[in-house]
DNA sequence: TCTTGGAAAAATATCGGAAATTTTGAGCGC
DNA sequence: GCGCTCAAAATTTCCGATATTTTTCCAAGA
């Protein structure tokens, strides 16, 4: 729990991320180095590093000498991350269930049941503790794919994790108790061990969530 | 084939990275600022930059506040990187082949020309065009998934292929008249648009190339 | 009216140095 | 000999200033 002390650079680029990830930051917009220098109290050579790292991962664009922009969104994106965080995370869960120790297990029962409380407050109509439940469902999504032993895939599936969030994020509904039964299933599947039917409701629970946000984001413009 | 003006930064970039992945800049070792700024003609918040650059794409480690080390090399990240290769690229054959047209057809045709003509050159001994073999490979292997519709995928597909490509180069040596044949398969085998089987034939040539370097990377220590 | 040229303004890219942190190593007590 | 402390050295982190490039805008000519 303790917050280690952190440098002036991760702290902006925690900041500038979470910004766009949440829609603070629009998509499309350009990024003067100036205007962040106020906003985000950093020096420009700072500001450089960390737009440069996130553009690296994607979330931003930097077109030579011109500049930086958050990525603009659009319906194909949306679908080429989703369908790519399918990729990913299925061929993982499959790996983690397989392979899955107890500690894996306890982890997983104890994401599950913070996540679960958290979507429960939500659907109670309170929707202001939309970033503990961003975390949750990140929490609940990674415990589930921890035990696949490879560093190299979740270190990439974490960031299209985050691409794909930003759009859920972006829509601003909550798909609701459908959620909250599809997370469920996927969780008891998982601790019964039966590698091809999690990875199957897992499959379905993303493609659901694609096409409710695919809808809302054709919906809203 | 005109090269563009490039900027500092994506100039020091593009040379650390090759020096990376050629083995130049040795596998665990500090990159010390000062001794970088020489070698490499920038200043500190330049090299800074791109240093978080490749940090964030797995080149470089970066622990806080004690500088910048070249990503170590283990057997284990070896077939971790394997596997997420044959997850991508497999993946996105399928579709490439699938999808491809004529402009596909015909850029895959030059590719591979260009790939046969390097390789029988390494073949007949001449081993001082790595570095255009390499170029000619990672050329073949883009082409062949190119029209898979996803440029997230191809993003990512791109920095996992280069850090293959890095233990390829570590070992130093080339899997000859075999990799010829490999390529040929998987290159006739796409041209008839048999998906399934340009995918098999895929990753059986992915697979070869790891267990060879493997084998070497243990041999030598 | 439309286009073109080209200064003025704005923004980015780069650098050198100051501040903060970690590493080194010599001296001291046990 | 071994570990500890603390100051010196090395290194990283951060900022302000300068150089370069792009953008804006206005006027002159077709």
């Amino acid at each position: 729990m303790s917050k280690q002390i952190l440098t002036v650079g991760t702290s902006v680029y925690q900041q500038i991320k979470r910004d766009i990830i949440f829609g603070d930051l629009e998509p499309g917009s350009n990024l003067k180095l100036n205007g962040l220098k106020s906003r985000y109290a950093a020096s420009l050579s700072t500001l450089r590093e960390t737009l440069s790292r996130l553009a690296s991962e994607g979330f931003v664009e930097a077109p030579e000498q011109r500049g930086f922009f958050v990525t603009p969104v659009s319906a194909e994106d949306l679908t080429e991350i989703a369908d790519l965080r399918i990729l990913l995370e299925c061929h993982a869960i499959e790996q983690s269930v397989a392979l899955g120790d107890v500690d894996w297990e306890g982890d997983l029962v104890a994401a599950h049941h913070k996540l679960d409380l958290s979507e429960r407050q939500m659907l109670s109509g309170d929707h202001s503790e939309k970033e503990a439940w961003k975390r949750y469902d990140w929490e609940f999504h990674l415990a589930l794919i921890q035990a696949c032993r490879s560093r190299n895939l979740l270190d990439v599936h974490s960031i299209v994790f985050d691409k794909y969030l930003r759009y859920q994020m972006l829509v601003l509904t909550y798909r609701g108790e459908e959620a909250v039964r599809e997370h469920r299933k996927v969780f008891e599947l998982a601790l019964a061990r039966d590698v091809k039917g999690t990875r199957a409701a897992l499959e379905e629970h993303i493609m659901n969530g694609l096409n409710h946000t695919l809808r809302r984001l054709a919906g809203s413009g």
